[in-house]
Order: structure tokens, then sequence, then C-alpha cells
DNA sequence: CTATTTCATTAATTCTGTTCATGGATGGTT
DNA sequence: AACCATCCATGAACAGAATTAATGAAATAG
């Protein structure tokens, strides 16, 4: 069976040119050397050097083996320098899963430094999975949940990374425009511009028109945000977004963001991740550089 | 150390799913292969599997080396392949020197039924060699040496492969076309037409004209045969040549082949080769179809 | 709940690879 | 020519690695 070994032997023997040298560099004895030219020689069944005086002369098999090695050699070592960054959690794809649909945003903002300081992994973010977020994290479908619903169970850990207002978006010419804040009641007249997910996952209805048990006037989905803001601004519709991403509209759109309700509507964000990848270091980058991205930043120029 | 038999390990019970069918596969103990795992991951430094509860997943890591391995794995069975065929002298590089010009058209005859029958063996031919084709032949530039002059070293053999006449080819209008044979005076007011060897090494000199203390009227090389037996058409001179090779040209040109001497020149062609290659079997194949190979098929149509 | 399968672990064993000691061969030097 | 320094091959002894056997714990199917 021709292993990593013979392979590197025949190189250094042909390297070196003698069985001594090729030995010093191997860093084995002579005799050692020489016992497994010939026990490779014994199992290939075929000379792989020619033994004249002192020199030492590679057969065609010989030839053909070194070519063998020069080409193999190369991609088993590089096979283990990225196996070593494997182990030390320097090279790998981090799965982010989404619950939360306009952090994408936010996310994008975040994984553009972490692409450069980290080369060697790569990112996949995934907005479906089979079984919700936790279900995936547990599956290993995932390695980070972004969610704004921490929800504990054995082996995951949330982490919150930020805090921010959920806002209402409208036209800059509109009625509501110059209130300081909207009440549930206003938007019975209007018609509400959402992600299109669950009613009971959207923040508008769950924590501002449920409690006040008011329905808008009629609800479109839209699946991207700049799509929906450009029908905002249209006058087409209101629509509820995080402050930060709002007011970065509000500079390209003649649009207004309002606090909702007296109060306004906080909310956080939690990267949920596995215990078991505590000392993954490119995990734990990533929930550090998420954290230390606060609003400032999130809201500069992209 | 990324061993092969680490790259087998992950392919296999990737592929069976179970350590224990991994295990029979590799004609191991179940026990064996568990600490051949455990052995892996500690080198390596990572996990390479999860083990939830009786079904293994792959890491990360563990996908990366089992792309590895399935990269890997077939080329080094591929070489072990091939280098069976090597041991078996099914394969390999059977290099001719050549030390007699117009058997260049004869070898032609041979390499080309050899290939046929031994598709993995390639042939090269080489007519310039470093210290003569005996010093070739000894230093391995060459594996195997056509020659009409054999010569006794020790741990060279010579095997006569065929006999032939030396003729010398005249236009069919000649003067001499209608004789018996030649004799060396008649030479001496023709231009003689050779290829470009050392005189000493020309038949026409050493076996007919130098006995005879006589030189032709002028004395020209050509490099080629055609181009050689097409000037000797055009009456620009006269050619020595083997006979079979010269009444092949006579069907195509008026040419006519005449004796030299009464008793005409008789000569031999020897293969050389080396003693250490009496078990090639591809190079002992190739003596045995020259042997095979008489005038009657030289003759044949090409 | 039980029988069966699967994997991990410990200790014993077998094997492979390595070294040590040595001898023959080669090639350069005086 | 004789000598010496190398170089490679070999056999015996040794060490360490791989493998097995025996056993236990956990998980799955019936």
């Amino acid at each position: 069976m021709l292993e990593r070994n013979h392979l590197r032997v025949i190189q250094a023997v042909d390297h070196h040119g003698s069985v001594t040298a090729a030995a010093k560099q191997l860093h084995l004895t002579q005799s050692a050397l020489s016992h497994t030219m010939r026990k490779l020689e014994l199992s290939a069944g075929t000379a792989i050097w020619l033994r004249e005086g002192r020199r030492l002369r590679l057969t065609q098999a010989g030839e053909f083996l070194l070519d063998v090695a020069n080409r193999l050699l190369p991609q088993l070592e590089h096979a283990e320098a990225k196996l070593r960054q494997f182990a030390e959690g320097e090279r790998g794809t981090l799965r982010i899963g989404m619950e939360c649909h306009p952090c994408y945003q936010w996310l994008l903002k975040i994984v553009s430094p972490f692409l450069a300081a980290w080369p060697d992994v790569d990112v996949d973010v995934k907005q479906k999975f089979q079984f919700g977020g936790l279900g995936a994290l547990q599956d290993f479908e995932i390695d980070l949940l972004v969610t704004p619903d921490p929800f504990y169970r054995p082996g995951l850990v949330f982490e919150p990374v930020f805090d921010y207002e959920q806002v209402l978006v409208v036209p800059a010419d509109h009625a509501l425009a110059t209130r300081e804040h909207v009440t549930a009641q206003d938007l019975r007249t209007e018609t509400l511009l959402t992600y299109p997910v669950a009613l009971d996952r959207l923040d508008v209805y769950t924590r501002f028109l449920n409690p006040a048990a008011v329905a808008p006037r009629s609800h479109k989905s839209i699946e991207t945000t700049d799509i929906m803001l450009q029908m905002v601004a249209g006058g087409r519709g209101v629509a509820a977004l995080p402050r930060w991403l709002a007011e970065e509209y509000c500079q390209k759109l003649p649009l207004v963001a309002l606090r909702m309700g007296p109060q306004g509507v906080d909310k956080q964000i939690f990267l949920g991740s596995r215990e078991s990848d505590g000392d993954t270091e490119y995990l734990q980058a990533f929930i550090r550089l998420a954290r230390s991205f606060d609003l400032t930043d999130a809201n500069g120029p992209a």
C-alpha cells in the first residue's frame, strides 16, 4: 500500500541524491531509510532506484512515483494547513439564520467587516428553516440565530446585541407627519405595508395595534425594504421599521419617522448560538463584533 | 500527520454511516476503527465527527477532509495500479537507439504493431547519444540499440534480428543496370550518395570500396532516403541500401538494385539490450516481435 | 420493557518502524 | 598502491504504534 511516507522518501532521496543526506532531512537514520526503501520496492514488486556504485538513479517506475509525490504531497500539506485553521477556529462557514426581517440590513453592515477580519471564514445567511430558528440551531442547520425572541433551551445561549425603537414611517406630506407620536387609532384609516410574515410576528400588531384592538384599513405585504418605502413615499401606505433603518431612508426619500404610542415600541435583537460553540473563535468574534456595533455605526454611511 | 489511512477511514465511515459497518469494509475491528478515529481527532486538534446518539455526522472540518479524501484517494489508487503495471513490465517507455540509418524504415514497421500490442508502453527513438550506442545503453540513456555492430560488453546482450544484403541502387537506364553484379572499380566514375555519417560506418566503404582501394568520383550526403533515391532516379548518383528497402523503391521509381561484388555484401542487424532488462516483459516482447518480422513482412504493403 | 445494536474504553497482544552495530563497496587522496 | 572517508545494505534488538479482545454504557426498534 502506497503511503504518504513512501512518497516523502522518494522525493527526499531524489532531492538530496543520497540516502544518507535524505535520512538527515527526514530525521531518520540512514539505516532506517534504507530499510524503508527496500520494503517499498519489495511491496511494489519492482525496483525504484538503480544503485550504480554510490550513485542512486530512479527507474522508470521511480520517476513515475516521483511525479506522483510532487503532485500529491503539496496537496496533503495544504489540506493539513487548512485543517489546522479549522482546529483553531479560523476557518469555516458561519451559517446565520434570520428571524427578524428588517435586521437583514443591519446584518449586512456587520458581515462586511467580519469577512475582512476573517478571510478564511465564509458566511451564509438563511431565512428559511425546517423547524424554526431554535430547532435549526440545535440541528446544526445554522450556527447563529438573529431573533427578537430569546427563548431558553438547554445547550443554547442568547445574547442581546442591540436595542432599537420600532417607528412608523409616513410620507413627509402626510397628515400625521407633524405629530409627536401616533396612536393605534390613527392607523384605522391607513394602509399598512409589512414584510410577508405571519401577523403574530409583526410588532406593529403584537405591540401596538392588537393591544388597542385596532385594525388598519388595509394591509399589504412587500418583500423588500426599498420597494416598501418607495410605496410609502408615493402615498400608498405606511410602514413600521426600526428607527435606525427608517432614518437612513428619511435622508433619501420624503419620509418621516414617528413614535408609535406615547412611550414608543422598544425592541431588542438577540444572537443565539450553541453552547458547544463557545470556543469557536470566529463565531465568538462575530458576536463581539455585533455587540460593539452601536447605532451610531449603523446609521453611518454604508 | 494526515495519512492515507485517515482519509480512508473518513470516507468509509461517511459512506456506511456507522463505525461498525465501516470497520467491516476496512477489515478492522470496530474497536480498532474507534481508536483510529479518536487519535485522528486528537492529532487534528478538532472534532471531525459529531456523535448524536448512535448517529455520526461530519463537522465542517470533517466535510472538508471528506472532500480531500474523495479527491486524493482515487489518485493514489490510480498510481498504485500504474505502479503494478510497471512491476509487471506492462508499462514504461521503450527508448530505442539507432546506429543504422536505413533501419529506421524497418523499425517503423515493427513499432506500429508493438504499440498496438502494448497500449501502455510508449516508444521513443533516439538517433543521437552522448557516448555512442553502447555507452547510451549502459548509461540507461536508451533501453534498446539497433546496430549492425554487436560488441561484447559485460551486462549487455545482443541478438541478431535479421539478415539482409546491402545492394547498390542505380537508375534503370544506367550503363550498369543490366550487370549481374557491380565491382568496386565500376564506382570510380560514379557519384555516391550516402547518409551523413562517418565513412568508417558506411558499409559501401568498409566492405566494398576500401578493400579494393577505390574511391568514387564524388560523394554527397543526403539526410532522407526518399530524396536520396529521387536523386538516383534523376541520374545524379548511385546509393547503397538494404535490398528490402531498395526493392520497395524499385516498384515506385525507375531504379535497379545490383549486387556489390560477386558474393554481395551481407549484413546483419542486432538488437542490443541490458542483461538486467531480461525480465522486462515489453522489452523482450519487442525483441521477439522484431525477430519474427521476416523479410516477407518487411516487403509487404506498409 | 427488553433485546439488540452501536460506540467507547481498558488492557493485552501483535506488528511495524526504527536504531545499533557491522561489513562490503566505492571513490578520492597521498 | 595503499589508505581513508563515505556510502549503502543487512541482521538483531528494541520501542512504539496499531490492532484485538473483552466489557460496559447508551440508544433504538419491536
